[in-house]
DNA sequence: TTTTTATTAAGTATAAACACGTATATTTTT
DNA sequence: AAAAATATACGTGTTTATACTTAATAAAAA
């Protein structure tokens, strides 16, 4: 569908959604640094609504959003715009390069994932291969990717399964310094509950006790 | 000192002192769009060590800073700073609201303090008052260093006091979730001194458990 | 309709964290 | 030189969290 002409110079009109107009404004002007090897056209959203009007209105070739967003999360937003526009190319960013994280984007359907102190060169790269058709992973998130599902197959199987709306409610309360008894009475369930939920927390999330579970919540960005 | 004359375009050497590119041409984008005030002419480092080599190499007018910085934190490159340079107008930044976060740059003599995804207005009110002679908190900041203030004055002493050495390393390995014994093992000290060290960044933090210590330890960016 | 998932709950036991004391040698500040 | 802060350490006791298990019910998906 879209093949590159490496020689050519190509339009790409390229979609930044993010909150922080300090992270779009520092995009643009990396993107413009890569004029060598395409004319980007840029387009801003701040927030995922914004962003999903202003994608159905134009079509774009290149979709890049941040993961923490207000409101919607990223993979939220990814889902809704596939589903409308199923070919997308969109291109995640983030600070911080964990896995749960990557892979709800992931699996939601971005072909790539990058950190925000990426280099121009590999942004380039990035765009490049996803434009082609390919997925593209920032080097360090590949690595980490790779450890993770090398020795713990079994477990990425588990990760994948999203936290289910009362996990997270639990998780959330955790992570505000509540003890299980407390959140048990703020949700009016019995502490055992509370208990079960908690332990179902470090097995899906693969983390040891609180502290990685909140550490965890972090990266998920439900804080 | 910097007398400022409204009506003169005047030039404002700034010094931008951040990690990531993206925030440091986002920040120029900005400036630039603020160009009716003041002609700024804009200087990066990507690191504490960086930084203070230029600021003793040239005279700036205004040093903008992000607190999130590898090796050294933002509060630490700031004592740096002011020790040779003691007239230095210091901005910090920062994506996150949170008091103990801002207490160390302010403590260690920053000339206030806004969020990173500020109005360009906003930045521009920001830098008046700080080349003025100010000092200037961004609004939310201020609502909750108010707050903060108000109804626990007497823990705010103790939340001034920055933590030690020790304490942060030990801080920083409860976010790794270790048990207090694995950190002990680790330092090659009894148990027991970890109990305390833990107990201690509690009462500092104001906290309450595990997670308290890590989202605080998160917000002074230790992570 | 059968099967899976989500939510709830509990038994039993151990491990860890939390809270409040005290104390002492060393370093830093005043 | 005196005072304060730091890093270290231990005692005692209470509260929470962690680990592994089973299981009932309702809702959703196959």
């Amino acid at each position: 569908m879209d093949e590159i002409k490496y020689k050519t110079k190509r339009v790409v009109n390229v979609l930044i959604i993010d909150d922080h107009k300090m992270i779009r404004d520092g995009l643009k002007v990396m993107l413009a640094s890569l004029n060598k090897y395409a004319q980007f056209k840029l387009y801003q959203a701040e927030n995922g609504e914004d962003g999903l009007i202003k994608i159905n209105r134009k079509g774009f070739d290149l979709v890049i959003m941040d993961y923490q967003m207000p409101c919607m999360s990223g993979a939220d937003i990814i889902y809704r715009i596939l589903r409308f526009k199923p070919e997308m190319k969109i291109l995640g960013l983030s600070n911080y390069d964990e896995i749960p994280y990557i892979q709800s984007m992931m699996d939601a359907g971005a072909k790539g994932f990058v950190l925000k102190n990426i280099e121009p060169a590999e942004m380039l790269n990035a765009i490049k291969t996803i434009l082609g058709g390919g997925i593209y992973y920032c080097s360090e998130v590949a690595v980490k990717l790779f450890n993770f599902a090398d020795d713990k197959n079994a477990k990425v199987v588990q990760c994948n399964k999203i936290l289910t709306n009362r996990e997270i409610e639990v998780l959330r309360m955790i992570a505000m310094e509540m003890t299980n008894d407390e959140i048990a009475q703020k949700l009016f369930v019995a502490k055992r509950t509370i208990d079960t939920h908690r332990q179902n927390l470090i097995n899906k999330l693969h983390v040891k006790n609180t502290a990685g579970l909140v550490m965890a919540a972090l990266k998920l960005s439900l804080l």
